[in-house]
RNA sequence: GGAGAGAUGGCCGAGUGGUCGAAGGCGCUCCCCUGCUAAGGGAGUAUAGGCUUUAAACGCUUAUCGAGGGUUCGAAUCCCUCUCUCUCCGCCA
C-alpha cells in the first residue's frame, strides 16, 4: 500500500511512475473522492466537536443540580446529522482504501524500465552450463527412468500439476530442504520458524496477496461449508482460511500489527514450508513435469529490516540463495526485474534463474524482492526509531531456494549416459553418503 | 464441543454513565542534588488521522480502553455479536 499523503501531495508524479509498471491510477476518480472526503470529514469532525463540548457542559449543569432541558433542546438534531456524516465518510474513505489497496508498490530508482520478462536486466552469471556427450533427457524422463517419479499415479491422487517421488528422490527431496535450512541457519544467521500453513484472511492483505490476487490462491472453508457468512459486505465472502503460496505470508506477518524494539533489528527468518498455487492464468505453461505445481516445497528467506538497509539486505538476501546454488554446483544467472515484469508489493527484484540442460535455458529458481514499507503500511508493522518514534519497517523476501525447481535442476544437470544421477557432494552426507541414484536392473 | 473467568497505555494495575485519553506504580528520557555507589527532588513520557503550515514544530480538532454494532445529549463503564487468552471437562495426532 502507498502512502496516500504521498498520493494527495504528488499525484502525477506517481501515476507516471506507476505507468511504468502498467498500472494506470484513476487520477480523477481518486481526486474527487478526496474533495468530497475533506468536505465531509471537516464538517464531521465539527459536529463531533460540537457534541463533546455539549455533553461536557451537560454533565456540569447536571453535577451543580441545574436544569438541562434548554441544552438537550439545543442539540436534539445533532445526533441525526453526525450519524449521516459520519456513514457518508465510512464509505469514501472505505472507496479510497479499495483504490489504494490494489495500487502495486513503486518501483526503486534502480530498477530497469521495461514492459515484459524480455526487458529484465542481467546483472551476473555464476558456473558454466556443462557440455554433455551423449543426448540429454528432461527432467520427467531422468525421474520416471529412475522409477522413482511418478507423474500417473499423483493425477489419479489429485489430478494435474501433482507430483509423486519415491524412494532415493524422496529422499534427495528432503535432504534439498535439510541442506538449505542447515546452510541458511549455521551460515548466514536466520532463525528457523515453524509456521501454519493456513492462514487468515487478515494476513493475506497484509502481504498483498488479497484483496487482488483471491484467484491464485486455495480458499479453506472449515467442515466445507462454503456459504457467505455476511452477505452484506464483501468481506463476508473471504474463506475461513487460504493456503499459503509462499511461506513469505506467515513469516513476514508475524511482525503485523507489532512494534519491533530497534535493538531486535534485522530479523531474518527462514522456513521450510509446502506452497500452494491455483495457477490460474497459467493454462498450458510448464504443464509436463515439476517446474509449476499446485503444490510445492520452498525454502523461504525473510528479512525485516531498518528502512534505511533494506537495499544492502536486498543484495545479501539475493548472496545467500545464490550460495545454496554455488555449493550445489549448479550454474546460474541474476536478473533485476524490470518494472513490467515485477511482483505486486515489490519495489525491486531480483530473479536467480539457474541453468536447466534440457530446456537450454535459465529458468526462476529464486525471487528476492525488497518491499519496502509497502507491506509494513499495509500490517502496520513498525519499530521504535533512534528517537523513540514507531516508524514503518522495510520487509524483504526470497526463495533459498524453490526445492522442486532445485530437484529437476540437480537431476539435469548431474544425468549420466547410462540414465543415473550423480548426487551433488554437499548432499552426499544428507543421503547416508549415496553418490548416485541408478537406474533399477530389470529382473 | 460443554462450563466458567478474563482482555485498559512499553509493563503492572485502578476505574460500573458525565470535568477520563484514563488514578497509582514500574520502566524510560531530561533536569536538580549527591566527590564513587546507593538514595532523594522536579518535569516529561500512547497511537493514528484531519485542518492549518512551502515543510516541520506549534496551534486547533477527531478517533482509539480486544474488534464490530447498539442504547444515550454523553460509554472504558450498560446491551448484542465476534475474536483471542486462561481454568476445568470431553474428543483427538
Amino acid at each position: 500500500m502507498l502512502e496516500i499523503q504521498q498520493l494527495r501531495t504528488d499525484l502525477e508524479n506517481i501515476s507516471k511512475i506507476l505507468a511504468k509498471r502498467g498500472f494506470t491510477f484513476p487520477d480523477a476518480l481518486f481526486n474527487s473522492l478526496e474533495a468530497e472526503r475533506k468536505a465531509i470529514q471537516t464538517r464531521t469532525q465539527e459536529l463531533q466537536a460540537k457534541r463533546n463540548a455539549v455533553s461536557k457542559q451537560i454533565g456540569h449543569a447536571k453535577s451543580r443540580g441545574e436544569d438541562v432541558s434548554a441544552i438537550l433542546a439545543e442539540v436534539a438534531n445533532l445526533g441525526n446529522e453526525l450519524k449521516q456524516t459520519e456513514t457518508q465518510l465510512e464509505q469514501i474513505q472505505g472507496k479510497l482504501q479499495q483504490i489504494l489497496l490494489e495500487v502495486p508498490n513503486l518501483p526503486h530508482d534502480s530498477v530497469p524500465e521495461g514492459k515484459s520478462e524480455a526487458d529484465n536486466q542481467e546483472m551476473r552469471r555464476w558456473g558454466t552450463p556443462r557440455i554433455f556427450d551423449f543426448e540429454i533427457k528432461d527432467h520427467i524422463n531422468i525421474g520416471e527412468g529412475l522409477g522413482l517419479l511418478d507423474f500417473e499415479t499423483a493425477a489419479k491422487l489429485s489430478g494435474t500439476r501433482f507430483s509423486l517421488m519415491k524412494g532415493e528422490l524422496a529422499r534427495l527431496h528432503r535432504a534439498l530442504t535439510q541442506f538449505m535450512l542447515d546452510t541458511h541457519t549455521q551460515e548466514n544467521g536466520y532463525t528457523e520458524v515453524y509456521v501454519p500453513y493456513l492462514i487468515n484472511s487478515e494476513s493475506m492483505h497484509g502481504t498483498g496477496q488479497l484483496p487482488k490476487f483471491e484467484e491464485d490462491l486455495f480458499a479453506v472453508y472449515a467442515g466445507g461449508k462454503t456459504e457467505v457468512k455476511n452477505p452484506e459486505n464483501d468481506e463476508g465472502n473471504l474463506a475461513d482460511f487460504y493456503l499459503i503460496p509462499t511461506a513469505e505470508v506467515p513469516i513476514t506477518n508475524m511482525v503485523r500489527d507489532e512494534i519491533v524494539p530497534l535493538e531486535q533489528l534485522p530479523m531474518k527468518y527462514v522456513a521450510h514450508t509446502p506452497c500452494f498455487r491455483s495457477e490460474a492464468g497459467s493454462y498450458g505453461r510448464d504443464t509436463r513435469g515439476l517446474i509449476r505445481q499446485h503444490q510445492f516445497d520452498k525454502v523461504e528467506l525473510v528479512q525485516i529490516v531498518h528502512p534505511l538497509k533494506s537495499y544492502a539486505a536486498l543484495e545479501q538476501l539475493a548472496g545467500h540463495a545464490e550460495m545454496i546454488l554455488q555449493k550445489l554446483q549448479l550454474p546460474y544467472r541474476v536478473m533485476a526485474l524490470c518494472t513490467g515484469d515485477m511482483g505486486f508489493s515489490a519495489a525491486k527484484t531480483y530473479d536467480i534463474e539457474v541453468w536447466l540442460p534440457a530446456q537450454n535455458s535459465y529458468r526462476e529458481i529464486s525471487s528476492c524482492s525488497n518491499c519496502e514499507a509497502f507491506q509494513a503500511r499495509r500490517m502496520q508493522a513498525r519499530f521504535r526509531n533512534e528517537s523513540g518514534k514507531p516508524a514503518l519497517l522495510h520487509t524483504l523476501n526470497g526463495s533459498g531456494l524453490a526445492v522442486g525447481r532445485t530437484l529437476v535442476a540437480i537431476l539435469e544437470n548431474y544425468q549420466n549416459a547410462d540414465g543415473s544421477v550423480s548426487v551433488p557432494i554437499a548432499l552426499q552426507s544428507y543421503m547416508g553418503g549415496l553418490d548416485q541414484m541408478v537406474v533399477p536392473k530389470r529382473k
